[in-house]
DNA sequence: TCTATTTGATTACTCATAGTTATTAAATCT
DNA sequence: AGATTTAATAACTATGAGTAATCAAATAGA
């Protein structure tokens, strides 16, 4: 029972169950519509199960045969990366990480945690993705990445979320400005400049913060431009189209004609959290999440 | 790459893992060593790992080997469960349902809520299967159940859990002990009594809680016997070797010479929880926890 | 040290069956 | 009614899984 069963008849169901046609189908896997045939009707029979419904013109999926679709190709997805995995800790890898991190997580949080990592596991491959928080954790939920490293609060069930780094805010000037470190005292001396901003589908609870920043500054600011990466804030702002808000962290690694001016007595911080899906399997996986957690 | 590969070779695989002895494993596969031989070398040129280092006399896993035996075989397991719902869901059920419960749920809780289920899905198949806490836990994790219901608070990272029902605790007498509803006022009446308890195996959280109400009670019990279940519990009871405190649903479905006195006016309740795996994907799985934990 | 035994690999064969071409049966469209 | 498209059936081919026989190497035993 389900004894002759081949990765072979699986691998053709999943192309029939795809096109819900045998001529087709046959062709995609390069074989001929009656080979096709007889090695579904034979799983058919194997496994006592019918997975299409024959009707005068057309092929159809039976209620079985649509579950089977679905777990089948979640199973094979699965397995191709446990195979993946495999030849890597055959090559003397112990291992390979996915890593998905917004922009702003790789000026200072980032390197200082892989270098640390890598220290101790030099034997781990690393494949680095930048994405935004929602597409993290898609990713995260479809296995395409093991790890990821956003700015967000609540996660769906079936992830787990760790804080990594809580940054303080930055007000960034273009260079010429007039306010300094030195004359700054508060937010309300620049109530009448426009802000630029990273657009609020960056992070729901990113973009309510920085709007904390401004109740608690008891202005409401001008906005000019929404953008969704540091490098053209910064690029908007050194071309004086307005003043911006950004993580501290931002400050590092970019040479432009701007200037920061930390804001460390507000009481808003934002934090860059780690999160990953409890589900996953990936042996290095723990290590990474133990070395980072535990400080 | 990884292309000709064939469940076949998988199986011949896990097979020369466990015995790490071509011949034997050959056997028990039922074809001959060379044929053996052969398949498994042809799986790692394919694949392009050395699944085994082959010594003078003795066969071992690579580290690759061996995570790949971990991995598939977990993978074969779930393909196995797979098919088996499938072929359910031919033969016109919309799934199954494997479930856990610690022996004291099964006589209020459990029915009530696989009725009103059963109610709404007719075709869905059920399994019941009495295990206590800890091993519906580990059942969990290993897939074998579905759903636990247990006396714990607090379950390993991957299970979820949630409160079901909540209960008072109620002291079990002897049908001819003088304590009666009437005359009963609080527990310190039989502190000079001797008390049969459930194990504290059964249930850490459930044990302690247990003890929190004697020590409200201001007195330390003479404990005689511990025991695993409820009915050996009555039957002590019954033949006068002590008092109990169970949960109070029990009071259904024994008949023995026993009677109850619910403690409702003291503080301590049991909760009786369903737990279920994040990662499981049984599809009648999301039907049930709505239709239980959305009262 | 020589022989017997146990190990997995190699060789040469056969036989089951996946895949082929050619055809049929049934339904739908002109 | 004739043309076309669909999947199933039948008969054949050839790939490769499985076999028996043998080899090579490494022990174990005398």
């Amino acid at each position: 029972m389900s004894n002759q069963i081949e990765l072979r008849h699986y691998k053709y169901f999943l192309a029939l169950a795809k096109d819900l046609h045998f001529r087709k189908a046959a062709e995609r896997l390069y074989i001929s519509q009656p080979g096709l045939s007889r090695q579904i009707k034979q799983m058919e029979e194997d496994l006592g199960i019918n997975l299409f419904e024959r009707h005068n013109r057309k092929v159809e999926l039976t209620k079985a045969g649509l579950y089977l679709q679905n777990e089948l190709t979640n199973t094979f997805k699965r397995l191709d990366d446990i195979i993946d995995h495999a030849k890597l800790l055959n090559d003397g890898m112990d291992g390979n990480l996915k890593l998905g991190y917004v922009g702003s997580a790789m000026q200072l949080v980032i390197p200082e945690l892989l270098l640390k990592y890598k220290n101790k596991h030099p034997n781990v491959l690393f494949n680095l993705n930048e994405m935004d928080n929602d597409k993290q954790i898609h990713a995260l939920l479809n296995q395409e990445i093991d790890v990821g490293f956003v700015r967000m609060e609540r996660v769906p069930r079936g992830i787990e979320i760790q804080p990594v780094f809580e940054d303080t805010f930055s007000l960034v000037l273009p260079k010429d400005h007039p306010l300094t470190e030195s004359n700054f005292n508060d937010l309300s001396q620049v109530k009448d400049e426009s802000f630029i901003l990273f657009d609020s589908s960056y992070s729901e609870s990113y973009h309510e913060k920085v709007m904390q920043i401004f109740d608690h500054s008891q202005f409401t600011p001008l906005i000019s431009h929404y953008t969704v990466n540091a490098s053209s804030i910064f690029r908007l702002v050194e071309s004086g189209f307005g003043v911006a808000i950004v993580p501290t962290s931002l400050k590092l690694g970019y040479d432009m004609g701007i200037k920061f001016i930390e804001l460390d007595n507000i009481p808003q911080r934002t934090t860059l959290r780690m999160v990953w899906s409890n589900s996953n399997t990936n042996p290095v996986l723990e290590n990474l999440i133990n070395s980072i957690i535990k400080k």
